[in-house]
DNA sequence: CATGAATGAGATTTCATTCAT
DNA sequence: TATGAATGAAATCTCATTCAT
């Protein structure tokens, strides 16, 4: 049985903005310290709003993180949507899907944490937000395009399209994911524009390799009868 | 409403036990949760040691996660050492290095999560820390397989053994690492031994593959031409 | 993580209708988790109106509970209004306001909740609000009764009217305002309509008993000389 | 990732005391103010000690009110094994036993305000902790008074032994818990030692003539038959 | 070596209330 | 009349760390 009684200053009263300036902050603190790691007043501090419309906006912590997930995981899946529509050739399309994932890996920093930080709480955030991260439609495209290269007889038949797309992803999510100790591990500045480019053209030259029908050569005969 | 009645337990009078069990705990908190997400009363409840011994063994937080990162990965430094001993053929080498590494991030969860939670605080504690992640060995093996391959005749020419080595170690990882995204974007249960087999030896006969001499068909010269 | 998308439910505009659906809402949380316990949030909420709403009938949270206990002590007016209205012989007028008292306090559990609420802040509100709560006309009828069964020679004399009217209450009152309390120490389900009315039996012939002329016999004699 | 520096000043280092200081503030305010109204910085302020200790020694505000509630509800189990021990004849027992309700009621307050809240939360915390209110072994007194009454030939047959404890109680409960409601609609100030000696005799006398065989006077018959 | 008591700062969240529209 | 944005204070509880024994 208390009363108070509020002092009011200056309210912004524009929601929209609020909101944004809201999200824009958490996107940046949960991305470079992790949901543990950024804390309310972090992010309204960094947003310059009163802690309260966290909870008016978002419900709670989480429920911020969950905004922050979806608007973030959404440019991936806006950016699947825009990329891989038009048919190119085979080679071209592998190349094109590496470059894509790869530039849009290095723009975006923040998804690429925030994935990280949700791998590393066991997917615990998108297992119950179904829907923030969808079955990738590249697949089909990357299912497409090999189909077309055997057709073509330039690739091997029965590479497993999800496993390829899988590698594809990875090399080049390692690079800006694991950039520092990779760096400190392999000795290569990974932070250098020019470096990334090199493993980039690394990356595609043999992942294209990789995928042609093999030469009748001895030894390449020899590595296909081990495994 | 816990029930709060202290059990007084008796010392336990065992350094090196305590040590360890503090030790244990923190790396299975620090890896499940990270540096910010286990505290100290979870990791002393875990361990079932007094708080106080976190700081006489380690000094603080800080110098607990230090050695848990010391001895997590000090398990990597230990393989190396003990694989990649003596040279087999190139293609088996290449192998070999990718089996080793996707093994050893399976068996090694702890080391997996320690490695993402560091690269997500830029590698903050690594560079504390000179030392407790170094140059791999496994580069020198690499190169020395890479040249043998060429030397042979079957390996291209002028491959960066660095990138090489980052693309090996690149898909083992994530496949472990990305575990739960990879799983709902590209519709894969990563949890299945099954899968991870399949996973391993399409990223070995990809990169085998990847390494060889290219057949002189035209479309491959367009490939190697593109770039 | 809880979903705050704002539903622009559109204004109700009927003054009448938005003030009484506070009042009950209010009512119900009130007398179920008493003034501090009851947020002006969850009013709202349960009532599905505006916050600000509140503010506009009633003033403020103090003003509503105020605006409650009125409505609710009002029941208890109107029933002692309607009741005991016309003379009965008088063994039957004490049944009847037991019963009557006990009746009601079954049927408002409201009052009987906001009545402990009141006793337990010292009785603030009703304090601060005279009017609320007034003396009762009981008293005058149970005044008659016991002066014409004394006059019948069937009641003693010099029974305190005041007293007798708190003995009449407390019985009903407990066993409705302590249920759960009795339940445990006496091992009777007060919930159990059978059980209350049993109480309610039990009661009205320990009472009327009580206001007899006692026996002639020894022992009678010596309880009255013992106090 | 915070460092946290703690400046301690001057350690009390007297576990018992502290731990009696917050249960003695808790009493005082959890019954004065209900478990709602009394916070925890209310209570440590009140008790002079850190607010860390009491989740230390309780866990948390439920902890300590269930240690609260343990303490004072024990102090009605104490009483009720300490009295009622020797055996009286029955209408002295029956006083007894309402002059021992009634007296340790006017001297536990904390008690009835606590009995109060506890009822008025449906019986949450003495569900989740059984044992803190037990069948009270009065219930057996009474019953063996009522039985030697009736061998003696002086009290009514087939009285219910628990409601006639319930009414017992009642009459003493209501005195002291609903003081202030009371006072205003019945018009005796129950503040009053006096006006509260009176209540407890006329209360006696009522039950203990209520008890007895009632006389042959046709009234009485009439009262009997009417039920 | 080991214990658990003690601490101040800060974590997330909810409070009653007022503002602009 | 009605809305929901906005607020400062305070709620419960946890943090890393240090103290006396």
């Amino acid at each position: 049985m208390k009363s108070r009684t509020p002092v009011n200053r200056k309210p912004t009263r524009n929601p929209e903005l609020t909101r944004r300036r809201i999200l824009r902050a958490a996107t940046r603190l949960f991305s470079q310290r992790g949901y543990d790691g950024a804390s309310v007043d972090n992010i309204v501090a960094a947003a310059k709003v009163n802690k309260r419309m966290v909870y008016h906006y978002f419900g709670n912590k989480e429920g911020l993180y969950a905004a922050v997930l979806q608007e973030v995981f959404g440019r991936l899946a806006d950016m699947e949507l825009e990329s891989f529509s038009r048919a190119h050739d085979p080679a071209d399309t592998i190349r094109k899907i590496l470059q894509t994932y790869f530039s849009f890996l290095g723009e975006n920093p923040d998804f690429v944490a925030l994935l990280a930080w949700e791998n590393l709480h066991h997917g615990r955030f998108l297992a119950s937000n179904p829907g923030v991260l969808t079955k990738t439609p590249v697949l089909q495209r990357l299912e497409d395009c090999l189909r077309e290269g055997v057709r073509r007889g330039i690739f091997r038949p029965r590479v497993n399209v999800k496993h390829l797309l899988i590698s594809l992803i990875s090399i080049g999510y390692v690079y800006h994911a694991n950039r520092y100790t990779l760096s400190q591990s392999v000795g290569l500045n990974l932070q250098s524009p020019k470096v990334l480019q090199e493993g980039l053209n690394h990356a595609v030259t043999l992942i294209q390799q990789g995928l042609l029908i093999p030469t009748g050569g001895s030894s390449a005969h020899k590595i296909r009868r081990r495994q």
